[in-house]
DNA sequence: AAGCTGACTATGG
DNA sequence: GCCATAGCCAGCT
């Protein structure tokens, strides 16, 4: 696997979606978007998924399986080691999905710039 | 250097 | 509600 190469400014954005994604509570989900959104939509929701791409490299443990797309459909289960372990985790969790999508996204819809607040 | 790609979204038909 | 477009921006070819 080859490094992500940081450049100043991303490395800060970098650390705010870590920061943010850390703070999703179980059993609950957002989106790219959102937390875009939540840190000022500078670089749009495409960083936020770029950013969870490197997030294996952060030495703490990153719940990328609980941030989805706006449609609550796990765009992302292909960047994990096996697909399947995205759809696992959630369900663990207590989420029901099914055809790769959530079941009753609302419920489990977690907005940072609503539930977090801006710090 | 220019173009393509992508874990996205909003908008318009 | 599905499809096409267009913004978006860093990284890769």
């Amino acid at each position: 696997m080859k490094p992500i190469k940081l450049s100043e400014k991303n490395k800060d954005f970098f650390s705010h979606v870590y920061e943010v994604v850390k703070q999703i509570p179980e059993g609950r989900v957002t989106s790219y978007g959102a937390v875009a959104k939540y840190l000022g939509t500078a670089r749009g929701a495409r960083m936020v998924g770029w950013a969870m791409n490197g997030s294996h490299f952060h030495p703490e443990y990153i719940p990328a399986h609980r941030v989805l797309n706006r449609n609550g459909l796990l765009t992302g289960k292909h960047q994990f080691s096996d697909p399947s372990e995205m759809q696992r985790r959630l369900e663990a969790e207590g989420i029901e999905i099914k055809d790769d999508k959530v079941v009753d996204l609302k419920k489990h819809y977690w907005d940072p710039g609503i539930e977090l607040k801006y710090e």
